[in-house]
Parts: structure tokens; C-alpha cells; sequence
DNA sequence: TATTAACATTGATATATATCAACATTTCTT
DNA sequence: AAGAAATGTTGATATATATCAATGTTAATA
């Protein structure tokens, strides 16, 4: 496999010259993640950033007392970065894989140079950045000033349009991690989305949630 | 004023050429606010970027039924930039001064030139980006897995260590300002803090608020 | 297949937090 | 100085949310 001809390569790079994505191709080492598998983990030293191939994966902060933080879902073809890179070149995330996850580490020394090099690509990468905190600022007003119902409503309507892009997705998300990504507990998750399905906004089978009623889930987001 | 000799300038432009703080100088207006008065406005197009030389003001983001969320405080000699630089050019938060301030208003197109052309000036803001971002993650974690006490003493304890570095502030933030950073009701942190003075924690007078045990204060944003 | 371990569910209860209403105080305006 | 407006304060009450305990279900493993 080869970078230049690679079609799962995060879209940031494209922009590369084919030289550079040469140097990317010998700094580049690629590993397949099982499900549940720890692909970054939170407070060890970053030296490579990530490009995700195939899978899906969670982003989570590590929080007091075992709690996490779901901050958002990662799937192909998805850059991974970080504030280490310009700061401490530390994780400040955790991301572990839902489901079998084909993923590339780039040496963060050969990422950085061309960044410095190529002034599309450090648009981009600025680009993806900016994209990633905005959605925290978005993340910190829904966590913080909408009820139970509204928030998950949120990270349900996340699922669905932004992650899955279809009104049904697999359950390889448990209900711990939609709560993780809702703030609450596992129980009030459960509750809230018990009510969801008794209202006929959703229906969850064995493996698979469905949604059945986007207005009124779009509804429970808005009143929170 | 003349931004070469200005020693009040962000620490940022400190890194620029004298050829670059002369096109600075000449790309730059600055404007003295009064307490209250809105320095940006959340949902306006950016058309600068900010240096604040003088005084003191709330960073915030404008959120559900007029309820707002501090991120920060910004003070002498803060850059404010913001994710918007790279994204759609809007301003994602609104900045208030808390006191009398000044501050400088640098064009966006100079500053987005300088930044291409000078890769100290560039690292630099990428660190300063970062450092916010990671805050914004510590914010999102503090304000969600946090009960009220605990959220209250993050707050207190970011202004007399890291705003005022002091043991004492005048009262320049008002209760409800106190309650937009800690993601509570205005009546639970006049609550909150009546807890803090009856055991000894701090002490609120007519224009400053005191701490008196930074041992407790630290105990109780711990256990949150 | 038996056995554990992880994950899910539910109702009851306890706790945390917001809201409300009434009032006090300060600040601003005329 | 008077009035109005903003801000601060408090206790009572209602609501939201977490925790707990009991139990069920599914998935991994021997």
C-alpha cells in the first residue's frame, strides 16, 4: 500500500505533493485495532499524529474518578491530532476502537515539517483544528445548559447525521458510551432513552437503533 | 504609541521584525471600553484580532435563552484571536470589558499575512491556540463532573491564582459572572459562596473578595 | 455446556440544583 | 434627593439527576 495512491487517506493529505507524501509513506506505520483496543492513550507522549483508514473509534477525555468524556467519534478518513503538537507533545485524549479500526501513525517530526513546508496543508490541519474546538465551545453550552433528554437528543442527532449518515446505525456504541458522550449516568441513559422509545421517537433492536421521528428528536434538542 | 517601543503589546508580537510591528502599527486602531461595554460581539463578522494592553473582560459564549458560559477572563497583555480566523471569519464568542480597557484591533488580513511569513510568530499563536483549547477540555470536564462546590472553587481559584495572582481581588465580577464560569444559577452561587465564607474560606467585603485558606479552597475542588 | 464477567434494566430513594417569591442593597438617572 | 433599575440575598419549594439494590440479559471463557 502506498500513500500516493491510497483513496482512504485523510482528505488533509491530499494536499500534499507527491514528494511529500513520499516522506509520509517512510515515516508512516500501519496498524489494525480490535474492538475495545486503546489506540492513543490520554498522558503518554505523542510522536505520531493519525489518519484513519477504516473503523470507528471514540475520542474521550479521562475525567475524575473513571469517568470519561466522550468529546466526538472518529471514522474514516479522519485526522487525529491534538493540542500536545504546539504545546507539550503530550495526549490530552484517550481513543479506543468500537469496531475493527484501520489506522496510520505519522511520524510527528515528518508532519511538522511539512506543515512548516506547505501552506495548503497548514491551512487545512488550521482548518480541522479550528472545526475541533468550535465543536467543543458547542459540546461545553449543550453539556452545560440543557437537561437530560436535550443532551442526549444531541449526541443521538450527532449519531445519526454526522456519524452514520442514515436514520439506523449499529449498536457498536454501548449505553455507557452514550452517556459518556451525554454527561450523565449509565442509568439515567438508559431512562432517557426509554422514554425516547416509548414516545416512538426511536426504536433500538438487538443491533441496531433506528430513528423514527427526526422532528421531534430535533424538538427535545432545541427545548433541551 | 508606537508599537515597537509599545511594552504592552501581546507577548506574541514581541516575536515580529521591526519591518512586520511597522505594518502592525500601520494596520491598527486602538479603542479604550468602559465597564459593560461589548468589545466583540458573538455572530459578527471578524475583521480583527485583539491585543489587550490595559484592564480586564470577560470571554464568554453566548448560549440558551440568554444565559451565558465564561470561558475566560482576558487581561494585559492576552492575545484574542479565536476559532473563527480559520474558519468562516465570525466570531464564535463575545468579549466584555469588566473595567476600564484598552486594547488594540489589528487587521485580520496583516495578521493572517504576518503569520505565513514568520514561523516563530506562527508556532507561537499555534501555542497560544492550543493552551485554550486545552483549557476549553479541562472547562468541559471541571463543569460536568463536578458538583457545584467544586466547580465554584475552580473558578475562584483560576482568579486568584491565575487572573489577579493574589490573594485578594477587588470585586470588578459580579455573582452572576461568577455563576456564567461556574455553570450554576445566580442564586446558587451567592448559595455557594455564603458556604465558602461560613467556614472561613474566604471573605467577600463591599469591593474585594479574600482567601483566607487555599489549603480548603483546593480540598473542595479536588472532591468536587 | 457451565460459569463467570460484562453490560443492561428498573423502581425506589436520596441528593443536588433550579426556581420562585419576597425583600435588601446598591447604582444609576433624573 | 427621589425614583427606578440593576444586583444581591434568603428560605421554601419543586424538579432534575444520581445512586442504590435487585435482577435480567448477553457475551466471553473454560
Amino acid at each position: 500500500m502506498n500513500c500516493i495512491s491510497c483513496d482512504c487517506k485523510s482528505q488533509l493529505f491530499s494536499l500534499l505533493t507527491d514528494e511529500e507524501l513520499d516522506m509520509v509513506q517512510k515515516n508512516r506505520v500501519n496498524v489494525v485495532f480490535r474492538p475495545g483496543e486503546t489506540i492513543r492513550k490520554q498522558g503518554t507522549a505523542m510522536t505520531h499524529v493519525i489518519s484513519v483508514n477504516r473503523g470507528l473509534a471514540k475520542l474521550y477525555l479521562e475525567g475524575i474518578e473513571n469517568r470519561n468524556a466522550i468529546l466526538r467519534l472518529v471514522k474514516p478518513t479522519n485526522f487525529i491530532g491534538g493540542p500536545g503538537i504546539y504545546l507539550d507533545m503530550m495526549h490530552h485524549y484517550s481513543v479506543t476502537a468500537l469496531m475493527e479500526s484501520s489506522v496510520c501513525f505519522i511520524d510527528i517530526h515528518v508532519f511538522k515539517k511539512i506543515i512548516k513546508q506547505n501552506s495548503l496543508f497548514s491551512d487545512e490541519f488550521m482548518k480541522d483544528f479550528s472545526r475541533n474546538t468550535l465543536a467543543a465551545y458547542n459540546r461545553l453550552i449543550n453539556l452545560t445548559q440543557k437537561q437530560m433528554p436535550g443532551r442526549m437528543a444531541d449526541t443521538l442527532l450527532y449519531l445519526f447525521h454526522e456519524i452514520f449518515q442514515c436514520n439506523k446505525f449499529p449498536m457498536l456504541i454501548s449505553k455507557q458510551d452514550l452517556a459518556d458522550h451525554s454527561a450523565m449516568s449509565k442509568d439515567s441513559a438508559v431512562k432517557v432513552l426509554r422514554g425516547f422509545q416509548n414516545d416512538a421517537i426511536i426504536r433500538i433492536t438487538d443491533n441496531e437503533m433506528i430513528l423514527l421521528d427526526d422532528e421531534a428528536m430535533k424538538k427535545i434538542s432545541r427545548i433541551g
